[in-house]
DNA sequence: AAAAAAC
């Protein structure tokens, strides 16, 4: 490994300034409009509640459209509660983006009691919230310009202590969407208020991996600038200094992974009882068997009574859907696009290899000619994401990196950073990347090795295309993909992009012909692979059997269950 | 439907 570090780290240096120019979000306003898609001569292929071009070109089409935010002046002091009854509405925006070129616009469909009005700049909130000035000089600072279609509808529901679920695709800057209104909710750092508000930390961001805690940790550092905010990024070295009261009680955001969290509040030297705003990003991923259990833990452990909850993410299939509904109180919920659905300006391809010994060979291929650099490469198990990096690397591939959740966490670090510096050209990884990271010069996404849902493809090829840049995707797959090839097909599909007559015409599988598929074990491409994680999987059985557990006595004491909304659009 | 992820 040291040696394949040390290959990899060599060789010729990666030209940063390349990317510089196009790394920052937001900042710039030359939103690529003129997609390949736009051309794309099939929108009668497509079903109408699925055609998101119809919207983008605003013809009429159903009763939701989008139209340009520039034409319609509005009323920007409307009350947030001018309409009492208890019925749902239903709320079209526009897309409040900046006036000099034509924009992506997206569909934005919110559900709910009192939905407050989507602002159409940062600046506007002053209308009727008191922002601490710091933190509004820090947005432009960093970058934040205007604020996207998710960010103008969520920040005034979060700012209305309503609880939110809300659905984005990728890279459109779901972050700031929370962290913004929370930081403004808490007015100032606790330690300035002298016991007002309670002891403790107040806010609270749950996520599913490290790198993606700690990424949300940094944003949330270049938003807090300038003012003392205590902001953590829990681990066991955060966790040992909270153990004393007094750092514990001046604590203003903790974002932390969460069995982390979970650990701490077992051990007891942690209590979440001040919480008054609880985020769950990647709200699917940690409302998924595995991790449920322990995020039903730390949302039992938010005691306080205004507790505002809300959950983010690019997908929220039916069965995530309901449990966030379940544990949010009269909830808004807001869709951007569609739901389930990757960014158009993502070019996807499904590329054909028979089998798993032909996909290194095409691999090498695609990397012989040239390419766009940094590309991320997922693949299905960490030995696979090892072997995978060697194998290029003996190939002569420079700068190839890998990451997986059995490096340590060092080397897991290393790997993130080397990744921002631009000199990794080449990164391997497992499912670990896919959700939330923003790499923001990533061109390119192959998903070596066949996702294994669809919530998985459109999480890991938003690893590309993010804030308005274009991104390319590729999908590898072999005979043995092939009964899940028309899901992905179909996602394609919806994206508003054509696919070849065949895969479209491919039956539906069966359930037992999937059931069966799913036994056929991936060989392990094991032939000089390093065997990362063995001693894990003995750790990992045991905690599988402990949150069983927990999970049967759970569900023996649970109790009746709220009324639940409704969830469409997914398939 | 299944591997990976969380300490």
């Amino acid at each position: 490994m040291e040696a394949f570090q040390l290959l990899s780290s060599g060789g010729v240096k990666f030209n940063k300034t390349k990317y510089e120019k196009d790394v920052r979000l937001f900042t710039k306003n030359k939103l690529t409009t003129k997609k390949r898609s736009l051309s794309n001569p099939s929108p009668d292929e497509i079903p109408a509640e699925l055609d998101f071009f119809k919207y983008a070109r605003n013809s009429t089409g159903k009763r939701k459209h989008i139209d340009s935010s520039s034409d319609r002046p509005r009323d920007k002091k409307r009350r947030f509660d001018e309409d009492k009854d208890d019925t749902d509405q239903e709320t079209e925006g526009p897309e409040p983006q900046g006036t000099e070129k034509p924009q992506m616009k997206h569909k934005v469909t919110s559900r709910g009691n009192n939905i407050p009005e989507a602002i159409e700049t940062f600046d506007h909130l002053r209308n009727e919230h008191q922002i601490p000035s710091q933190l509004l000089q820090n947005l432009p600072k960093n970058g934040y310009n205007h604020p996207t279609s998710i960010q103008s509808h969520a920040i005034p529901i979060i700012l209305g202590s309503r609880d939110l679920a809300a659905i984005s695709p990728t890279g459109t800057g779901k972050t700031l969407s929370y962290l913004f209104p929370i930081m403004t909710a808490l007015q100032a750092p606790i330690s300035s208020m002298k016991g007002e508000v309670g002891f403790g930390v107040r806010a609270l961001v749950i996520a599913p991996t490290r790198e993606l805690a700690h990424q949300i940790h940094n944003e949330c550092l270049k938003l807090v600038q300038g003012r003392k905010w205590r902001t953590i990024l829990f681990s066991k070295a955060t966790a040992s200094t909270l153990a004393d009261k007094n750092v514990r009680d001046k604590v203003d955001i903790i974002i932390s992974t969460p069995l982390r969290l979970v650990a701490s509040l077992r051990a007891e030297t942690f209590d979440l009882r001040n919480v008054r705003h609880l985020v769950l990003d990647e709200a699917d991923r940690l409302l998924d068997a595995e991790f449920l259990s322990q995020v039903q833990e730390i949302v039992a452990a938010c005691t306080h009574p205004n507790i505002q909850k809300a959950v983010f993410s690019a997908t929220l299939p039916a069965g995530a859907e309901k449990i966030a509904m379940e544990m949010l109180r009269d909830p808004i919920r807001v869709v951007v696009g569609l739901k389930d659905t990757p960014l158009p300006l993502i070019q996807q391809s499904l590329t054909y290899v028979a089998d798993d010994q032909s996909k290194l060979p095409s691999l090498l291929t695609s990397f012989a000619k040239p390419y766009n650099p940094p590309v991320l490469v997922f693949t299905s198990t960490q030995p696979r994401a090892s072997s995978l990096a060697e194998e290029l690397t003996l190939n002569g591939i420079q700068n190839v990196d890998c990451l997986h959740a059995g490096m340590t966490k060092k080397e897991r670090d290393d790997a993130v950073s080397r990744m921002r510096q631009g000199q990794s050209w080449i990164l391997i990884s497992t499912e670990v990347m896919a959700r939330g990271m923003d790499f923001k010069g990533v061109r390119e996404v192959i998903n070596y090795d066949f996702p294994t849902s669809v919530q998985s493809y459109i999480h890991r090829i938003g690893r590309t295309g993010r804030a308005g840049q274009e991104g390319k995707a590729v999908t590898f797959f072999t005979d043995e993909d092939a009964p899940f090839l028309k899901s992905i097909a179909n996602v394609i599909l919806q994206s508003g992009q054509t696919m070849p007559d065949w895969i479209i015409k491919l039956p539906k599988p069966s359930k037992m012909k999937r059931k069966a598929m799913g036994k056929v074990k991936r060989p392990e491409m094991v032939n000089n692979a390093r065997k990362i994680g063995r001693q894990d999987a003995i750790r990992k059985r045991d905690m599988i059997a402990g949150s069983k557990r927990r999970e049967a006595k759970q569900a023996a004491e649970k109790k009746q269950k709220s009324p639940m909304m409704d969830a469409d659009n997914s398939s």
